[in-house]
DNA sequence: ACGTCATCAGTTGTCATACAACAAGGACGC
DNA sequence: GCGTCCTTGTTGTATGACAACTGATGACGT
């Protein structure tokens, strides 16, 4: 197992510690949202350090969104930084019961981006969608991973609802998915997998035909069977396996 | 109209310049995993550029979580940092053809919730819900903003759900969404709003019966006229104010 | 009186140099 | 062989200087 995830001390810098008082002031509301933060010499002088590590902490601040700089105006409150964002972490794909709650969440959001693509497809994304089916197929054929194609098709669908944010939404899905169900690929492709991987394909073609067919009812009805039993055959292989 | 949203150039400072060279070093896998980063004195060389300027890109990129310096070592790629996250930026809600997308990304994910919240609620879960309706409703009789209560109640919604991807995805998208609302909740509340209020007040109730009611059909119908109903009175407003 | 322009003070951006603090590995004595 | 010390490489901090940029002020011409 590896033990490099291990908390390692801070250091303890200057510039780390000026980073948090800044922080700390900003977030407590004593620099408020478009504060202009005092001068570098100024802070230079309340923190009795040299002016390399005022710029280092204002670097970091910078970094992280919490400050802007304007070249000879001075430095000033942005905000509170962006909101962390919608992310799903490593270990929260981790047993079987996180990876049904992810796919909870992408029925919702697929199906109605199925929806949405049937109604709205245009011609270069059946072609991206039809390439990414291919490709499945050539990899099941093969005896390769498929999964990256898979989640490609996927993805185009989401690209197809014309709504940038139901494919951003799912590339962070896709991004912590696909190298987990990666590593469950490595098993060895018995004809029972073969099976298995035939039966999705089907159901990639009729979620594929109902979209290119402009049936916003088939499409939702469609990707809702696909991820169901998706879901299923997760439950299943984890039952079998214990 | 505020103009301070307007696109600042970017004074392309010799750091930023470093900070997106080396970005790139590693996001191409030129710098993989665990590599060592040229040292301070290296850069210098190769960039032409002064050990200031060094340093500060590289604690940008320590912030962006990119890498880590050890001291008296080096400076090593720690990885592709976290992927960006999940998030809509305030400048992607401005016009209404942006509400509209950030709605019908909704549509997907909370019709899903509410079928969901309709199997799973708890009884802290109904009171919590029942809380925020009747904080909504409070807040319309007493003409204040009922824009923050009414998100809640969504929110309360997708903690039903026991799957806490949907209600952590419902914060983010509540962080940027409710400031935005409220600014438009600011022109006077006539009769006519006071009867559209009362009209979301229906539906809302609507949702919150299938729930109790454990239909989860009836719950996710009700959140999609729900949803579907926001969306047809934003554009009937954009029209009318034209 | 008014607009235009130059100048100036304040601030951040960059450079150069020096030294301190830290980590790893080798030289050396034992 | 083994531990200690030291040397070397690297990052952390300090200092001083100058360049570049901004906003404002005042001089100047009209």
């Amino acid at each position: 197992m590896n033990t490099d995830t291990v908390l390692r001390r801070k250091p303890r810098t200057l510039a780390l510690e000026l980073v948090e008082s800044l922080g700390d002031r900003i977030r407590d509301g004593r620099l408020a949202l478009g504060d202009k933060l005092p001068t570098e010499a100024a802070i230079m002088g309340e923190f009795s350090v040299s002016r390399t590590v005022v710029r280092e902490a204002i670097s970091k601040l910078q970094a992280s969104g919490l400050v802007e700089t304007r070249h000879g105006i001075g430095t000033f409150v942005l905000g509170l930084g962006q909101a962390p964002g919608f992310k799903i972490s490593a270990d929260q794909v981790s047993t079987l019961r996180d990876v049904i709650a992810v796919l909870e969440l992408r029925i919702g959001v697929e199906t109605e981006a199925a929806a949405l693509a049937a109604q709205r497809r245009t011609e270069a994304n059946i072609h991206a969608m039809r390439g990414a089916l291919n490709a499945v197929a050539s990899a099941v054929d093969a005896g390769r991973d498929a999964v990256a194609a898979d989640f490609q098709f996927h993805l185009e669908i989401a690209r197809a609802t014309q709504n940038s944010h139901f494919a951003e939404l799912m590339g962070t899905l896709g991004t912590m998915i696909i190298p987990r169900a990666r590593l469950d690929a490595t098993d060895a492709l018995n004809d029972e997998r073969r099976q298995y991987l035939r039966r999705v394909n089907g159901e990639h073609e009729s979620i594929y035909d109902a979209i290119v067919g402009q049936d916003p009812d088939a499409a939702r009805a469609a990707m809702r069977t696909h991820l169901a039993n998706s879901r299923e055959r997760r439950r299943r292989a984890q039952a079998e396996a214990s």
